[in-house]
DNA sequence: ACCACAATATGGTCAGACCATAGCAGGGAG
DNA sequence: CTCCCTGCTATGGTCTGACCATATTGTGGT
């Protein structure tokens, strides 16, 4: 025991500092979506480190969503400030999936908690239908699986935005992403997606008619017909 | 037009090939939590790509939340594989509500819909209820509004890790980190935590009765005791 | 007025050096 | 034989300076 009482030092990565150096400017100069950062050798010169460190923080302001980097010159190049939560959580979602942190099971799972509540939420609010008809016109003209799947995420997507919460349309749109591959092989397996697209019609009618209850309701059902061997315990 | 008929070609920068090759790695050798990656000079020599390449790989693997990297010598030094989606998750949300991408507003909500699912499947799962109980006796316990935000966020995590979804764990205990300052303010500007508390136990029991919806209900109602301003619409 | 070309600002990449840290190996003292 | 000290070494952390690729901007000639 050193008697110093202290406990160690929480060793601060230069990296660290600068991604605080640029939070707190961020904060105070109110900067939003569409700005500019400084760029990488002027920052690193006002932060009196190297430049490396300077990107090493670029790289984790980009992994997050934060900022997106563009080569050039002019008005548009440099660092800017973006607002894209949704690709930074399919990065993450996709790498423990990897890691097998998570089970696709509790991917399925989180899902149906979101659908339910969104769909809930937005037979109550008043946010416009026209999304999720147009998705409906496109899964109807399908003629593939995956085509298919692209205009039934763009269904499901569109239910969570209608539910006004973008954190939650953020998680939604990740999740679909991250569940891509095997929401084809779910409708190729199905073969007939008439059971799919009438279920999206009752969770609609249910929105339409300002039903929470019934459109929790039928977006559980459409799920359970989505994906029956989860749902057999 | 070139009348090439290519697209733009998508810039690939070299961190992200050194990504898709860990990635890749990751995936053929079945790699997990506490598995060792190759050293960053030994990596940047397999790929055939500088350090600094590298470590913009590990900054971004590490923003995720996959890998932890130790200084030093020995068995542990080196960059682990770690399975850690809840700082990833927390500093996502600090940034994004740092550029007003989210609102408060919209972080509770989602709190709102996780913790009343997490209950009802927490009333029909088989999970134990010691940590809830051990948490509750810590808010009993509690002196300082700072010491019981610490037990009532360890209550509502150990909420959400009752639901058996690791993915909600993940994501209550991020929203939980980004509230800690709100939720402090909330419980100092309550004055009284006997309501909150008693909530609690409300909610607990009818988790031990296994009643779902009594359950749900339960956290609805806390939640607008513990937030009364944003349930006045 | 227009076009070709140089200048320049930006991120992307690399090589090489040095530092701090922490386990490890070997040798000397007891 | 055991224990401790000391130097070795592998590791990440940081910096410097250079060069490349790209895209805009400025300039000069036609």
């Amino acid at each position: 025991m050193d008697g110093s009482g202290w406990g160690p030092v929480k060793r601060t990565r230069t990296f660290e500092d600068v991604l605080a150096q640029i939070e707190r400017r961020i904060a105070e100069d109110g900067l939003t979506a569409g700005d500019r950062l400084p760029a990488e050798r002027r920052l690193a010169e006002q932060l009196g480190v190297s430049r490396s460190s300077v990107r090493e923080a670029m790289r984790v302001l980009e992994t997050l969503g934060v900022v997106s980097s563009q080569v050039g010159r002019g008005p548009d190049a440099g660092a800017v400030l973006i607002a894209r939560p949704d690709s930074a959580l399919t990065g993450l979602l996709r790498l423990h999936l990897g890691l097998a942190t998570l089970e696709l099971r509790e991917v399925i799972d989180t899902r149906h908690m979101i659908e339910q509540w969104a769909a809930a939420r937005a037979a109550t609010g008043r946010h416009g239908t026209e999304a999720l008809t147009a998705a409906l016109a496109g899964m109807d003209a399908a003629r593939t699986a995956e085509e298919f799947v692209e205009y039934d995420t763009a269904f499901h997507c569109a239910l969570a935005d209608a539910s006004g919460n973008r954190l939650v349309s953020a998680v939604m749109r990740s999740l679909r992403d991250t569940m891509r591959k095997f929401s084809v092989e779910a409708v190729e397996r199905l073969g007939d997606t008439a059971i799919l697209r009438a279920g999206h019609v009752r969770i609609l009618a249910a929105i339409e008619a300002g039903d929470p209850g019934e459109a929790a309701a039928a977006v559980s059902e459409h799920l359970a017909d989505a994906y029956p061997e989860l749902f057999t315990h």
